[in-house]
DNA sequence: CCTACCGATCGGTAGG
DNA sequence: CCTACCGATCGGTAGG
């Protein structure tokens, strides 16, 4: 069995109940019930509420990054290289789904500092996925779309799956990547 | 000039700011403040902000219901179908961004009785564009993908545009409609 | 539509 | 890790 500090178990079941009931809407009254202790005793492990949000936070976006990194340093097609990232994107979220899903949508209440520097990686993050779709217009190998318009749907067509995706679905996750690059590489129409 | 009672600039202003910090984050007078009054005064014009978050989350919900069955009620193929929706889908988006982005994200703070029949809404409403992709495998106009995959890939790839599309973007409400629908239906391939 | 105010709950601290 | 508790803020009401 994993060894995971008294720390991990909070963030990891503050990511849970984020995911629920959202982040403002979560009390540290209802975390330490969760957790097995009273709502005092969490700041033995951690300094705030908002540093919570921050390491789940700043930990999916870093690994987001590492990822581009590393699709970048091959030297596939770039119709390889949006497969990559179509099913690093679904392995993170079946990986864990909640931290990436209070990434996704409680953000917006990190701190002011925190939130300035969270959007910039998230900005930076996009800038280099518009770039692989830019290489792959130019190389031909893409449609000569909006890249915004396809960046932006590319994204956000790998979002639902925080949502729905759970083990006992009926639908393996390798199913899973095969439709969804097919659908997002070649469209509905038969 | 629009007549708009005051009940309805409330739920307008409270939108924008419930789309931008989430509704829990949101207090009632920093809504006040926003309208123009004090925060004991918004309650001569609504019950409460339970209430305010119902009308929003209803009105939307409502809105994709009559479309789907505008839709449902043509005899075109699946393909014009799809691509009607999202149509549909963009042009609502497009035409109050505030109240589909806050129904979309905040309906999970609905009081228990009202988030459950959003939910069976939303299901009902999931489950007549599921019978629509069915439809058009059936008829062979569709790829054969697993039906959940191909509805939630193309829900959610409908949903960036209520955070990413403002009027003074450099590309129009059509142009936007176009891409989106290439790159559903026939992909990023070219 | 405002002033005045309520009880409840919040995130967090002191002290052990 | 707990008891006891703080100041701040919350949604909302009374009364005019």
């Amino acid at each position: 069995m994993p060894k995971q500090s008294k720390k991990e178990l909070i963030i990891q079941e503050a990511a849970a109940i984020f995911k629920h009931k959202g982040y403002s809407a979560t009390s540290m009254r209802e975390l330490a019930e969760k957790v097995g202790m009273e709502a005092a005793s969490l700041y033995n492990h951690i300094r705030s509420k908002d540093e919570i949000l921050e390491e789940i936070c700043f930990k999916v976006a870093n690994q987001y990054v590492s990822h581009i990194s590393m699709i970048e340093d091959t030297d596939e097609t770039n119709v390889q290289k949006l497969r990559d990232l179509i099913q690093l994107h679904v392995r993170m979220i079946i990986a864990e789904p909640d931290e990436v899903s209070v990434a996704n949508n409680d953000w917006k209440n990190l701190s002011d500092t925190k939130k300035e520097l969270y959007k910039t990686i998230r900005k930076g993050y996009e800038k280099r996925i518009a770039n692989l779709i830019k290489a792959g217009i130019a190389a031909g190998e893409f449609k000569d779309l909006n890249v915004s318009v396809a960046l932006f749907t590319l994204l956000s067509s790998l979002r639902w799956i925080e949502l729905w995706y759970k083990p006992g679905r009926d639908i393996s996750p390798e199913q899973l990547e095969n439709d969804l690059m097919t659908l997002l590489i070649n469209g509905f129409q038969k």
